[in-house]
RNA sequence: GGGCGAUUAGCUCAGUUGGUUAGAGUACUACGUUGACAUCGUAGGGGUCACAGGUUCGAGUCCUGUAUCGCCCACCA
């Protein structure tokens, strides 16, 4: 049988992937006999397309899976994706303007209905792409976070918050994106530091001619002023605690209130104070009851509070406008150069406006101490580690989760008003309450799964739902269980839940994992995982962070066309850093492609040098088997031990190293070539053959997990060949490889390295003394151990092929024009007649020398030292004592050899 | 302003609980192609492990401090 010469990657994965899915073999059941490991996809975004992040979270997701899956686990890989609130509203919006269709002109169901068509048309975009690199997600487990299920998920859980008295609705300030018009969570915006101006601002005291100065980086917001504060214990101003002053432009009177908050040392002493677009000045509104001036509107334009001459100006036209007629008005100080953080939102980068408003909140802290606990106890563990402390700062700082959303795209809030119970409350109240405890209470509100046929208060159907959606992540917080089938209990929910790991980028701990973990405990009692593994982030060659808008994230894509699906998979998995980021650039898939290549060619020349009807068995072979086969069957094993204990820990890396440095390093570069000559012998070319195949297969097992298209290409190829009772199927549904050291194999595995280090010796001085390569050479063995001799003579043939020697023999003396080497405590003279150049030779020889008594200085020093022998293990002490030894004779022969080759 | 992390070969990074002579890939140098593979082979050069202290018989590894870089959190107008 003889493969091509080229490995075609394009034909094999579409024809295995292909292959994989019809044999359902990626689809999972409940299994009792098995023990399930169930992960669910972060889900993408339907406005996504694949990038770095997801090749490398999926193909680490995938290398579990498979290797999870081969080593007997009920194997559930749940894939779906996020309806992405903001993000997809702006793209469609964006995409319906090209076409001169404006939102505002279309009712909310028109809209819809345009969103639902596009995330028909691209919404799965990312998930198809995710087949090309081999995913073997649970395809028919596949949800959407707005699919019916999973929206009643929603429900119930807001219901339930609701009931339980955590979840509110008040008038607090919030994070609003006037573009976006809506309001965002505290970790929706993005704080960069701004080189802003800080303007200092007279304002007039009432009935005198003096006036304090304010300092503020938003001027425009002066126009909703109801206060100046000063600190009460600042000397300098007590006596003006209680006075009026002129508020400038608006012509307002506001008076001077005494407040914790303000820092005497910071600009003048003395803030302005407007509670509904500050947070800060929000609550000190609320200590000092001052009244709420909302000045901007949805947008972020002046609104009728405001002076006429105003009105209508976005806020930065109106800071413009407000600093000129304060110059004009001779009421501005000065102006000087501030660096400040400004929020910006994380989907549209408008800076957002602090901005009062009617908003849904979920109180955060009881959830979050269990949440706290699961981690910190280990129930759940995170890799790496140091992301605990990241969580636990988060965890003890929570602050309220704003959960509504002004925006159209996502679940509806289940919350109904009744007009009739409002209408009746408003006129005995004038303005909203803004304590939560009251607030859930007030009648008009109803919150419920269902539309209520009519208010439970008054009767009356006049109802109406609230307009508001829920945060995105107020679906995506579910995931775990939501696409089990919860809040329905069943088999499924029942035999995978909790899942097992959790493969994550870590910026989104707080928005996603956090949570998670708070709804798996809130809503499940269980934790939702019991692993999470947070991967690197993506960085192009400079460092920077790979994003649409650079323009420098390389297309997967691309990648997989010019290097080919594994060969992306082994590169990221071999570079990519436990816990860092990882710096990419395509052409590093090199390391990948050149591997998978010397994959190719190995099990080439293995299926060129078997034959068809082969019936050993190891153990009827065991005998038979020589002391290079024992070597790399023990390689083998190691590479089991190394690779399996690697996948357990997550270490990626690590796995991917072992089994490039077993299979290249080892497996080709040294039992390849040192049994060719074995391949001659009728009798010896069965075993051979034999341990060729255990390995190769064995080893495509081994890295199936990081390649799959590959090793199942080359397991397909191999099948009928090994005298395996049943072969399997497919290669991903073979057994995982299970470490098996065989006794007995020591002295061989000395012998075998004991020749590899003479073999690397002669070829050393080969290349320093310029020997042409073809050129065979005569070796003469001095040493007293009459069985190394015999074991050198044994390996001619090796030799004769990896190192060109032609002919060994025994003597004592140095042969004239030979060089030496001293390798395994063996004295080796290479015959070197004509060809020995002797100042090179004794220049090579002083080197060794120089080294050797360096390495022996270190080793007296140290056991020289009493406290050394006192302190260290007899172990450690008794190796330097025997590597001093061993350097010493070589010292002593090199030596010797310098003196006789002065006399040459 | 707080917190976290990084600093090892020209570059990208490994380095397990402290213990030989600090590794890999890549780049570089020399030599080599008629039968597995030039996406290759053989050999070689290249590192006072950021710096300064400390603990220890022994530190790349543990502790403290410094510097540089990066990330996260944060209501200083």
């Amino acid at each position: 049988m003889e493969l091509e010469k080229v490995y075609n990657p394009k034909e094999t994965e579409s024809k295995w992937y292909k292959f994989w899915e019809e044999k359902k073999y990626f689809e999972s059941h409940v299994n009792p006999a098995k023990k399930p490991f169930t992960m669910v996809i972060p889900p993408p975004n339907i406005t996504g397309i694949l990038h770095m992040g997801h090749v490398l979270n999926n193909t680490i997701q995938d290398i579990l899976a498979r290797y999870k899956r081969m080593s007997g686990y009920e194997t559930c890989w749940i894939p779906g994706t996020d309806h992405a609130g903001i993000a997809t509203q702006n793209v469609v919006e964006k995409s319906l303007a090209k076409e001169k269709i404006f939102r505002r002109d279309l009712t909310r169901e028109q809209f819809l209905e345009y969103v639902w068509k596009w995330k028909d048309q691209y919404g799965g975009t990312i998930i198809k792409q995710l087949r090309y690199l081999g995913s073997s997600c649970d395809w028919p487990r596949e949800r959407f976070t707005l699919d019916e299920g999973l929206s009643d998920a929603v429900k119930e859980v807001f219901v339930r918050l609701y009931d339980k008295g955590l979840i509110y609705k008040g008038k607090y300030i919030v994070n609003w994106c006037p573009r976006c018009t809506t309001a965002l969570s505290d970790d929706e915006v993005e704080h960069r530091d701004h080189e802003a101006s800080l303007w200092h601002i007279k304002y007039p005291l009432k009935g005198t001619n003096e006036h304090i100065v304010v300092a503020t980086t938003r001027p425009e917001t002066m126009l909703g002023d109801t206060a100046v504060a000063v600190n009460p214990s600042d000397e300098r101003y007590k006596h003006l605690i209680g006075k009026t002053l002129i508020l400038p432009l608006a012509e307002r009177e506001i008076p001077i209130v005494a407040d914790a908050f303000v820092d005497p040392a910071f600009g003048t002493g003395m803030v302005k104070v407007t509670p509904a677009h500050d947070p800060n000045d929000f609550h000190i509104g609320k200590r000092n009851n001052l009244p709420q001036i909302i000045a901007f509107d949805v947008h972020g334009k002046m609104n009728e509070n405001v002076p006429e001459i105003y009105r209508g100006l976005d806020r930065y036209e109106c800071r413009k406008k407000v600093v000129e007629h304060l110059t004009e008005k001779d009421l501005l100080v000065k102006t000087d150069k501030h660096k400040n953080a400004v929020g910006h939102c994380y989907r549209c980068d408008t800076v957002i406006e602090p901005y009062l408003s009617d908003q849904w909140f979920v109180k955060m802290k009881p959830m979050a101490e269990k949440a706290l606990e699961a981690v910190t106890s280990g129930k759940i563990q995170f890799t790496p580690e140091r992301w605990v402390k990241v969580y636990q700062h988060w965890m003890e700082n929570i602050n309220d989760w704003c959960i509504s959303r002004q925006l159209w795209w996502g679940h509806r809030l289940p919350v109904y008003y009744c007009n009739n119970c409002r209408q009746q409350a408003e006129a005995q109240i004038s303005n909203l309450k803004s304590n939560p405890e009251t607030a859930q209470k007030e009648k008009w509100i109803i919150v419920s799964k269902e539309l209520p046929k009519k208010c439970p208060h008054c009767g009356s159907t006049a109802l109406e739902q609230d307009p508001d959606v829920l945060d995105t992540w107020f679906s995506s917080w579910l995931w775990p269980f939501s696409t089990l089938g919860w809040p329905k209990e069943n088999e499924d929910l029942k035999y995978y839940y909790p899942t097992d790991t959790l493969v994550t980028a870590a910026d989104i701990i707080f928005f996603w994992v956090a949570r998670m973990i708070m709804a798996g405990l809130e809503f499940k009692g269980e934790v939702p995982f019991k692993k999470v593994y947070f991967n690197s982030i993506v960085r192009d060659a400079q460092g920077r962070k790979m994003s649409k808008s650079l323009g420098n994230s390389p297309d997967p894509l691309d990648i997989i066309n010019e290097y080919s699906a594994d060969a992306l998979r082994f590169t990221v998995a071999y570079l990519s850093p436990i816990g860092q980021d990882v710096l990419f650039a395509k052409e590093k898939c090199e390391i990948g492609r050149n591997f998978c290549n010397k994959i190719w060619n190995a099990s080439r020349f293995i299926l060129l040098n078997v034959d068809n009807n082969m019936q050993a068995d190891i153990k009827s072979l065991d005998s038979s088997l020589a002391p290079m086969d024992k070597w790399i069957l023990s390689e083998y094993n190691q590479a089991i031990k190394e690779t399996t204990k690697y996948l357990d820990e997550l270490n990626f890396t690590g796995a991917a190293h072992i089994l490039h440095e077993f299979f290249w390093s080892k497996f080709c570069d040294w039992y390849v070539e040192f049994v060719k000559p074995r391949l001659q012998d009728e009798k010896q070319k069965e075993v051979v053959q034999y341990v060729f195949l255990y390995v190769l297969t064995n080893s495509l097992k081994l890295m199936h997990p990081i390649m799959p298209f590959i090793t199942e290409e080359l397991y397909q190829q191999t099948k009928g060949l090994l005298p395996e009772k049943s072969r399997d199927e497919s290669i991903m549904i073979s057994s995982w490889p299970v470490f098996n050291a065989v006794p007995g194999y020591e002295s061989s595995v000395k012998e075998v390295e004991f020749v590899m280090e003479f073999i690397k010796a002669i070829r050393t001085v080969r290349v320093d003394m310029n020997v042409a390569p073809q050129k065979q050479v005569e070796i003469v063995i001095n040493t007293a151990d009459k069985e190394k001799f015999e074991i050198i003579q044994k390996y001619l043939p090796n030799m004769t092929l990896m190192c060109k020697v032609g002919k060994v023999s025994a003597g004592s003396v140095k042969p004239r024009f030979s060089a030496i080497i001293v390798a395994g405590g063996v004295e080796i003279f290479i015959l070197l007649e004509g060809i020995i150049d002797f100042e090179k030779e004794k220049a090579r020889l002083d080197k060794n020398c120089q080294k050797v008594i360096k390495d022996i200085e270190g080793l007296n020093n140290k056991l020289s030292d009493s406290r050394f022998l006192q302190h260290a293990p007899e172990k450690e002490v008794e190796r330097l004592k025997a590597f001093k030894k061993e350097n010493e004779d070589k010292l002593a022969s090199i030596k010797k050899y310098i003196d006789v080759l002065q006399a040459e």
